[in-house]
DNA sequence: TCAGTTACTTGCTAATTGCAAGTAATCATG
DNA sequence: CATGATTACTTGCAATTAGCAAGTAACTGA
């Protein structure tokens, strides 16, 4: 697996904004930096893995089995749903409830999520990937 | 792509420790979480990215253009090599210098870096990979 | 001898995390 | 109509972690 020669890794990085978009901050052109700086935590990758797994409510996210605090999960969702990761839709009125759901550019985590746990299940013991109920 | 379905993502978790081995603290046995726990932060799997472009030594990390802050530096090689995804080995003795080397543990981060690259480059603007000048 | 390099450590402040509790809107029951 | 439950958060505060600047120790090379 050779990152370098496959897709490059930043070695002389210059801060430089090269996009035209109002960027936001970022340590360097760097896409692992890049990634990182929206991921970069304990907490948001295991609301986006939640989401692969099914889960849609704030509820449902807060009943993880990791117990994340839940001034946390409401900081991460904002986050999500500004990098536009996830979206956030209303499902009912009367009560207005919301759910979460992946956007595409969200889906597209997918491969990080899988390669996470391919190496947590190979190389961190008593790590266990349990089937939902269903599968 | 499917990570429920495909892998397992941990639904029902329960915290008892599954493995025979004095094992560290651990969330949950979900293997997202397990690899969170090793590198969930903003500054480890940038060490493991200049270590897959071919740096070694101490003053490298610190020169790469994130600049990371050098008690930092010190904490993560120390953790790293805690988990042994890096080895540190004296490279030349008087004055003593270290290097630091994947192992193969380490090396198997390479899906891992390769997922936030393909993910960065394609969703992050102004992220890029730029080859080594070799490369 | 004296600046320079490498590989860190230490001190201190600022920011973030995590626990507990509180809040607001609405619904369901008696 | 009052009471308790549920959902989706927000707030306060102590503890932990991050990040900046400076210092240290062991050499090297001039």
């Amino acid at each position: 697996m050779l990152i370098a020669s496959n897709h490059g890794v930043c070695y002389f990085a210059i801060m430089k904004d090269q996009s035209n978009t109002p960027s936001r901050f970022k340590r360097s052109p760097c896409p692992v930096a890049c990634t990182l700086d929206v991921l970069g935590d304990k907490w948001t990758l295991l609301v986006v893995r939640d989401l692969f797994a099914g889960k849609k409510t704030y509820g449902e996210f807060q009943h993880s089995p990791e117990k994340i605090p839940t001034n946390i999960l409401a900081d991460r969702l904002k986050r999500l749903v500004a990098h536009e990761i996830v979206a956030k839709e209303p499902y009912q009125a009367r009560p207005v409830r919301y759910q979460y759901v992946l956007t595409e550019k969200g889906r597209e985590l997918g491969p990080v999520l899988k390669a996470m746990v391919q190496w947590g299940e190979k190389h961190v013991p008593g790590s266990k990937a349990l089937m939902k109920p269903a599968g």
